[in-house]
DNA sequence: ACTTGACTTAGAGTTACCTCTAAGTTGTAT
DNA sequence: ATACAACTTAGAGGTAACTCTAAGTCAAGT
């Protein structure tokens, strides 16, 4: 059973060592023993590290991962509390996708816009009065 | 052509009349116009405003928006510029849709998880020496 | 023995994005 | 005329999540 140091950690989970101190400060590593004053880590520990970081990643605030922690410590008294968190992060992210879905279409007209605007050499194109081309710039009427 | 107050718009952009005065202070709604010192928003600032929403909740920090309005503002010559900015943001968001669906995976694991550990009631179903469903509890080795 | 480099701590500083406060002004309703 | 709500400003305060600093400890290599 391997052990490692802080920042074999770090470098294997993609963040600093600083980062680490402050998970731990914030009691998100309750498990990481501590040799001579250093931190030490054990190959199951990577499991929880792997949980942190999907929740993270999924915008859970450091404060309910640590709540979340705090129930795994509690053992088998939480297990529906645990699966509604999951749950609720499910949902969290669905939601999620929806909204940038939703803006992706926003953006994918600005593209759109853009590479016509590109085109005509202008984005004057784009306003009510140019939608006609054959109008000239002349013939445009001033307001 | 209608005309608005701050806490109008605030409400119409879901956002308070705080964070809008705010966004004005950082330079990002430079054409709103005031009369007696009060802003007055105008119908055609909503089409910027929904810009401004969409690329803010697609994770682009208010700087670079300013950047983008900066661009606008110049006109014509900054077309390519702005198709750029949209396209990297088209990535940049399909990128956090790929990274929300792995990470929904390990969720999806995580209920999993929980929905057996619930139906037989602890935890320790999912330990190496529990998968074999035939073992009764006193015939668990210890370690 | 000494240097080197990774580790430790407490705590200060940073960035992004608000969020609020205080003191004052203005427009509208009664 | 007066009250009242909504607006204004500069600037302070807040929160999340780091990020860094200073001063020190420890272990291994030469």
């Amino acid at each position: 059973m391997g052990k490692y140091t802080i920042s074999e950690v770090a470098e294997k989970m993609g963040v600093s060592a600083h980062t680490l101190r402050y998970y731990d400060k914030e009691g998100l590593l309750p498990f990481v023993e501590k040799v001579n004053g250093r931190r030490v880590f054990k190959d199951e520990d990577f499991a929880w590290l792997r949980v942190l970081n999907c929740l993270k990643k999924t915008g859970m605030p450091l404060k309910e991962i640590r709540r979340y922690q705090e129930l795994c410590a509690k053992g088998d008294d939480t297990l529906e509390e645990r699966l509604q968190i999951m749950l609720n992060q499910k949902a969290a992210i669905e939601e999620k996708i929806e909204l940038l879905k939703l803006n992706m279409k926003e953006l994918d007209y600005k593209i759109w816009y853009y590479q016509k605007a590109i085109e005509a050499g202008t984005e004057k194109i784009h306003s009510e009065h140019m939608c006609n081309p054959t109008l000239e710039p002349d013939e445009i009427p001033d307001s």
